[in-house]
DNA sequence: TGACAGGGGGTGT
DNA sequence: ACACCCCCTGTC
């Protein structure tokens, strides 16, 4: 077994490109993903987990770059497009978006050049919205680290760690490990989920985690069904309501039509577009027909919009 | 510096 | 409507 190390610096085509540090933030770090981490020293870089991939990105003026730790690099590249989405030559999804009929989106749009959706695996991203409720970012990202510390294999050994990663990056530094799978939930007594500070949030892993184990390929069929169909299924998962079930759909399947309406859309749609006292599930219906087929990407720009100018 | 409220990107009853 | 949990943040 040959020592873990870093491959080459590659370039990630993007388009359009992320140079904005406030945008990366946003993208990686704003609510999609639990699992990347800003590093500061010796350049500021992120790293990133998802599956057994350790990926590091930099984002320096004329390019965006890559490179992995995971063993093989093989299939990195062909990794790092799924997960960015659409790779570069393809049409920019934005055009889609009625920005023309609608300023305030387009205003969005204009103002976070390069934020799209990510495409996570879909029981990763499963398991972090169970974990998303009446929680903010720190805290999901908090659960999730020590979920895969304590209950998800190592990616790296101590002494690799020591040799990739020293002297240091001046930063709360996450434990290198995967996630772990819903097979290994199920094994994990709800106890232990609880001590991952998870709270009320542990029964419904648990009792999610059981009923997969319970139904085995039932995730991956979930997966694969048409958006209307794969909502309903992951609606019945205790703890899954619409909101997460959204969320999962839009940022672990790639349904862009998928439209989770929170507190920040809710307010956002109130603001501007006029939609006082209108329940989610109104709101959800509005933004799918107004915003057609990328609805969820729109809902996105809203988002980043709504938190960058409201604070709260 | 250290305690202390208040509230948090929801779901289920 | 309210309970469910309990950590984070801002404030004094």
């Amino acid at each position: 077994m040959p020592a873990l190390s870093w491959s080459g610096w590659q370039p990630l085509p993007l388009d359009p490109p992320l140079r904005d540090p406030a945008i990366i933030a946003e993208l990686l770090d704003g609510g999609q993903s639990f699992r990347w981490w800003r590093l500061t020293a010796p350049a500021e870089t992120w790293l990133g987990i998802w599956n057994s991939r350790i990926v590091q990105l930099e984002f320096s003026t004329d390019e965006t770059r890559w490179r992995t730790l995971s063993n093989p690099a093989k299939t990195a590249e062909r990794d790092l497009q799924r997960y960015f989405g659409s790779g570069a030559g393809e049409a920019n999804p934005i055009d889609s978006l009625p920005w023309r009929s609608d300023p305030h989106l387009a205003r969005c749009l204009s103002e976070f050049p390069g934020l799209r959706i990510l495409r996570q695996p879909f029981g990763e991203t499963l398991l972090a919205f169970l974990c998303s409720a009446t929680k903010q970012i720190v805290q999901i990202k908090q659960m999730l680290a020590l979920l895969a510390e304590r209950h998800g294999a190592a990616l790296i050994t101590p002494v690799e760690r020591e040799a990739l990663f020293s002297p240091s990056t001046g930063l709360s530094f996450p434990a290198l490990h995967r996630l772990p799978t819903w097979a290994e939930l199920a094994q994990v007594p709800e106890a232990e989920l609880r001590a991952c500070l998870l709270g009320f949030r542990a029964r419904y892993i648990h009792q999610t985690a059981q009923f997969l184990a319970a139904h085995p390929g039932w995730l991956e069929e979930t997966e694969q069904l048409p958006y209307p169909e794969a909502k309903v299924r992951l609606c019945s998962l205790p703890g899954v309501g619409e909101k997460v079930a959204d969320c999962v759909l839009l940022f672990g399947a790639g349904r862009l039509e998928a439209f989770p309406v929170d507190v920040w859309i809710l307010k956002a749609m109130t603001a501007h577009y006029g939609l006082d006292d209108w329940k989610p599930a109104q709101v959800a219906h509005f933004g799918r027909v107004h915003f057609g087929a990328l609805a969820g990407l729109a809902q996105q720009y809203l988002f980043a919009y709504e938190r960058r100018h409201r604070r709260r």
